[in-house]
DNA sequence: CTTATATAGTTCAATGAATAAACTAAGTCG
DNA sequence: CGACTTAGTTTATTCATTGAACTATATAAG
């Protein structure tokens, strides 16, 4: 904070608002309106005018900027039926998108989707992630990527930006992931520019749960805004919605659910903690209870045995995921003490387990936090595959409508 | 919180951006400065368009403006000693102040500060208030509120916007106490207008907690710009201020620690829930885990009790507070995973027993967070009498600086 | 077919706010 | 006393919004 006078204009804090702001805003206004209108209906300006309140000749003005950025697309007459002359139809540019790439612990994948949100093409590839090197991991996605890329161009579809999904900790501003347990990398900082290079809106870098938390967003109901994505992996990852915005706290290091404490008599976790939620409703957790053999064989091997035993009722398979489910309770009442969350969307293995997990998560959230999360308000994520990836994607885009002017014509 | 409706043009959502908006933020820009700067200095405008990035003319026009209202005050000249004209020095005006107020159990109180958070007077009435209808409470505390509001008047200060603190769940948009169990409200809406007419800024209704830890904030350590507070009262609240500003989830209801799962096989719950914090670390728990009984005697004669067992060493005593500071670990290690608090302000009867809280807390915190919140940032209040007014009236004034708009001159 | 009317979109003068540069005011230094 | 320095004001310019007038293009009526 020192402030020795000496450059020309060090403001300590805060910035004055001069009247570029206020055409800011008022793009940002007129994109989102546009952006937000159901698909297929292409709002007129005099449409938006009304909507918004700003005058015609403003969004006028406003429109030519974003057609000039080719963000947006006139779309012929809109000839209403009635009196009057017709609109031209405005929407989002289908000819320029975003993509979205995702790191896991056996696979890449990379995909294009429109502005719209509209999927162009996806690609997944297998790979073993485990304690790999960054390096050749990367290396390998920027090739996928650069290869998806092209293809979209083909089909006619710019890429704009992109969105990085990795299971871990991760610091945006910095692009660095602090910690992936699973790849075993530690505060690695990524270079996203080699990554994909050329892109107007740069590539950013996203935690795996809070990605496919804003897909639950993007692409689940239009009326849930607040919302606990509770992502089932190895560990347990959360997402947490709070009026239609990823919340993440002071530092980023926000929804930490699998390290909150369901057990104070509870078994150490590799975190250091003791009682966390991981420690009952990880996957590991959950094989081991179920008396599963996990190691050395796929996760996904692990998974179809586990579903197998429940659906013979094996009585520890069915034990281990009543125990998880209600655990998940602990922690969603105690989360929603903190922040008032009205529903929980389940992912990963929960999706999977649903059916023998909703019974004992169900009582436990009555016990817990009566009259604060329903039952009913527990679905299962509306995206299965990808959904990292998409919602990596789909903020991107986001971010974009919401601050339009870094796109320069 | 008037709001004028039936505007000509209705845009559902957002507004658009207009010159004005600029004027404001400037206005709030170049306010702030000049509130945040240490008392006893006086900017100069000059300082201030170096401090901003504003022009001087910028400035100038925007001082002009401030001292209409009159928030601000020309201080003479401010001969720094070395070469040049002096600049004129600025400072809020110390004739302009804010009322803070708060009920509780059994008493009400009302205090006046200035602009700069200097206590012009403070008084504090005993009444019983457990149980009682709003409506004689409000006339009592309207009383008092006159009264000190004329008191400040003829120490020349004005009143220009008010706080109110009660101990319970607020609707401060509708000026509604959802629910104050120890008072026996439900659903109560509260006159604000007549508590106190004539305010510009109107009177702001606070949950007490939440006021509290608005008064940590602004009286505590500088640095101190993340951290749960936990007020133990009969109920334990809780205010989260997370970048320095209170956070209060999608529905204000927030901050409600003190039902935070800390024992999945405890106690039934007044909210209903099980092994809430509440039923462990609450007055009447730890009274009656210490076997002192509570019933009918004032809740500070029981608390001299409790201290006095503490003092003697008492082993009952002892491990009724050793559990409570246990919970709180727990509580404050969960609360830790979602939003990344990184101190604890104790208040309230945990302020009291801090000299037996801390060890079992520290422990619980280090076993249960390991890495998050450390031992040694756990703290007591630094207000103690009155915080919960302090607070609120903080709050007013900083909400004045961010927006002195609403005022007109 | 022509005219009336309604709606969409553009053009243009006026307004408010910030900026940059010139200017006035009021001190210290040599 | 004059040179220099810093504070604050005045003035012309720029930019984005607004409101009103205007142009463009459709449907409806005569």
């Amino acid at each position: 904070m020192a402030n020795t006078a000496a450059a020309p204009a060090p403001p300590d804090a805060g910035v004055p608002g001069s009247m570029g702001d206020v055409r800011r805003s008022n793009l940002a206004l007129v994109l989102g309106r546009i952006a937000q209108a159901p698909a297929g209906s292409h709002l007129t300006r005099a449409q938006v005018a009304g909507a918004t309140g700003l005058t015609k000749a403003s969004v006028s003005s406003i429109v030519l900027d974003l057609l000039g950025t080719g963000i947006l697309r006139e779309m012929g007459l809109n000839s209403h039926g009635e009196r009057g002359r017709p609109g031209v139809g405005l929407e989002l540019n289908p000819a320029r998108g975003v993509i979205g790439m995702e790191i896991n612990v056996d696979y890449i994948a990379a995909g294009v989707t429109d502005l719209s949100g509209a999927v162009v093409l996806q690609e997944i590839r297998e790979r073993d992630n485990r304690e790999s090197e960054s390096a050749p991991v990367m290396a390998a996605l920027a090739d996928l990527a650069a290869e998806v890329r092209k293809t979209a161009l083909e089909r006619g579809v710019e890429v704009l930006g992109g969105g990085l999904a990795v299971p871990g900790l991760v610091d945006a501003g910095n692009a660095t992931v602090i910690a992936a347990p699973n790849l075993g990398w530690l505060d690695v900082e990524l270079d996203l520019d080699r990554l994909l290079p050329n892109l107007p809106l740069g590539v950013t870098l996203f935690n795996e749960a809070n990605a496919a938390a804003l897909a639950e967003l993007a692409r689940g109901p239009a009326d849930r805004r607040d919302f606990l994505f509770l992502s089932g992996e190895v560990g347990v990852g959360g997402g947490l919605v709070i009026r239609s915005e990823l919340f993440t706290g002071p530092e980023g290091h926000a929804g930490e659910v699998g390290h909150i404490v369901v057990d104070p008599q509870g078994i150490l976790c590799s975190c250091g903690g003791t009682g966390c939620l991981e420690t009952i409703a990880g996957q590991d957790a959950i094989f081991a209870a179920a008396g599963i053999d996990a190691k050395g064989q796929p996760r996904s091997e692990s998974m179809s045995a586990l579903v197998a035993a429940l659906a013979e009722g094996k009585p520890e398979a069915l034990r281990a995921v009543e125990g998880a489910g209600r655990s998940l309770g602990v922690a969603v009442a105690s989360t929603a003490r903190v922040v008032n969350i009205q529903a929980v969307v389940l992912g990963g293995h929960f999706a999977v387990l649903e059916r023998w997990l909703r019974p004992s998560l169900s009582e436990s959230l009555a016990k817990y936090a009566p009259g604060k999360v329903f039952p009913d308000h527990i679905t299962i994520a509306a995206v299965e595959e990808g959904g990292a990836l998409l919602g990596a994607a789909g903020s991107v885009v986001r971010s974009l409508v919401e601050a339009p002017h870094r796109l320069q014509p």
